[in-house]
DNA sequence: GAAGTTGTTGGAAGCGCTTCCAGTTCTGGG
DNA sequence: CCCAGAACTGGAAGCGCTTCCAACAACTTC
């Protein structure tokens, strides 16, 4: 009962038990070749009579591979990982690791403490790989992972440059469909709420909802930026009806943020969907159950994280660098109906 | 660029640079007595200059420690860690760590394989100690770290037994202040949806709310489980106003399914609070913002993953056994009110 | 039947760090 | 000035596993 550290029987016993040399137990374990089929199964046997399980900081200093990835979540609010999306995505990762023996690090490196530690683990190879989220503005974090000559792999697109090694949603081509939404269906004076202006995902949104607006000749009445957070769409939603009384269309970034967006037309005692039609950007779960139910652009998000994995098990193989770009598509509720709806 | 691993400088080298023995080198970075000022300092200085970091592997091989703790979650739904709820703690859980040099290891033990990894994670010493979550039932998790002579800290309590290490929330108190507000304000219909029935905090939470009810003297006319989830809110909330159709007040055992609840009344057309007063368990940020703002049994969550994460941490040391219950208190909003409603 | 081939085998040298222990150097009190 | 005791010092033996390498055994193929 006691957490008395049980010692557990070690290779050597093993190979005495099954009347081999260490050497041989050890291919057994890894199963390499170059033992002959008895000996392989005196081992398994004295494996299984044993319940051996090799030890993992003893494989990884003498293999230099530790058997674990980090997922680093870099933001500036400590909140910021509540958020459902990125639970989805650890479950996503978590979900593709469990096919391999890699174990999942979590780090979430908000703090500066958080940082110096993220740099630590690194530096100390700990881990044989990283998994890198939220990277906002001119974050170092990833130059760090390119020092330690660790494989990383991005998780969205950092603001500048292009890793050789990332995973992305079609952040433009799923706003560029809420536009043509919105066109396709009669509105003519859409607004939209950005995110963090130095997020590359926000970046992105905003550019694919002016093509698809240009495409159909529609102007953009105005832009407010609301930190992908419910408040601070229900702020910026504030912040364009003042500046533009008559919008009939808002377009999100974010789901939160048009739920941010719902709240401020109701209390205006604007009607959604009659008056002016919403679109979000995600379609989290909560994202149904809106009232109205929230029409919205779909990205994969628990296939992110699991292909952000997958990659992340390519590089450390030395595969060669493939990006990906995952597709997103328009979830269609009652924030934004399919008919043109008669006011 | 290439991710080449590239060689740190090890203790040797340090040893090596500072003119002094390894012995000696490790004596400073663990800074353990037994070195003289001038040789620290040498030490110190060829440290910095090499950026050395220590190899964690080699350190667990010799100390037996891994400097890393596992968080486990089991459930049977795949889904369930996208529950705000587990994302609060894995704040917390990291906050806490933060403060020490353990690293986080985090586990969905949801699938066979799953427990496979989680039982092969135990055995291998991996990890320090466990903080385990949401067991369901009979759930043998616990019993496996026990075996493994790992120190395990439960996140609530599991159906059976009384771990020597957890903590909880007053799931029991908290639920009482829910019937006592019922009571206070008028309310004489009361009916409550629960959780899963194997759910530990759902048996404690049904039986708080039976108590303050029992103390003011109010039948509870219906229970009905809503396996925690929206969805399973809003059908109990269905088949409770089937079965008695005019309650005016509804204790759910957490956030979502009173949320769905509130979805199932509006459409019912039953006015919330004037018909009906709702009351939730959690306090999740989504309580906020709900139709009408949710009243709702808070929590601390966060709190609750940190001091999770200290007690594990005492475990580890050798501390002596103090199981944790955390205090929950009454958010009031308006889905029920502090004074009475005139219908 | 000699010369290769191909496949097994285990000894031994690490991987990088901690720690026991025996020996050495400093103290200050007598 | 000598000595007990406290404070340093570093050699060496691990921690548990992988892997190079030299030595062998078992088959082929002319």
């Amino acid at each position: 009962m006691e957490p008395s550290p049980k010692r557990m029987p070690t290779l050597d016993e093993v190979a005495a038990r099954a009347g081999v040399s260490r050497t041989a137990a050890s291919r057994v374990i890894n199963n390499a070749p170059h033992v002959s089929r008895a000996k392989r199964e005196a081992v398994q046997r004295a494996v299984r009579e044993l319940g051996f399980v090799p030890n993992p900081a003893a494989q990884a200093l003498a293999t230099r591979k530790v058997g674990a990835v980090v997922l680093a979540v870099s933001s500036d609010e400590p909140g910021l990982f509540a958020d459902p999306f990125f639970a989805e995505v650890v479950v996503g990762v978590s979900a593709a690791l469990e096919q391999t023996d890699l174990e999942l690090i979590l780090l979430l490196a908000n703090t500066p403490r958080g940082r110096e530690r993220f740099e630590r683990l690194l530096r100390s190879r700990r881990a044989d790989g990283v998994m890198l989220m939220a990277l906002r503005g001119d974050d170092l974090l990833g130059r760090l992972c390119q020092e330690a000559g660790l494989p990383v792999v991005f998780g969205g697109l950092p603001l500048t440059g292009e890793p050789t090694w990332y995973v992305d949603a079609d952040n433009r081509g799923g706003a560029r469909l809420a536009a043509e939404h919105f066109a396709r269906t009669g509105r003519r004076r859409p607004v939209m709420i950005t995110g963090q202006v130095d997020a590359r995902a926000s970046v992105a949104r905003e550019q694919g909802f002016t093509d698809g607006l240009t495409l159909s000749g529609l102007p953009l009445l105005g832009v407010e930026p609301g930190q992908f957070t419910e408040d601070g769409g229900a702020a910026a939603m504030e912040r364009l009806l003042r500046a533009h009384p008559d919008p009939d269309a808002v377009f999100a970034a974010s789901d939160a943020m048009a739920i941010g967006a719902l709240r401020t037309l109701r209390e205006r005692g604007l009607r959604v969907p009659e008056d002016v039609a919403v679109i979000g950007f995600d379609d989290l779960a909560s994202a149904r159950h809106t009232s109205p139910p929230l029409t919205t652009v779909h990205q994969p998000v628990r296939a992110l994280g699991q292909e952000m994995a997958r990659m992340l098990v390519g590089a450390i193989e030395g595969h060669r660098p493939s990006p990906l770009i995952l597709p997103t598509r328009l979830t269609v509720r009652e924030s934004a109906p399919d008919l043109p709806v008669q006011a």
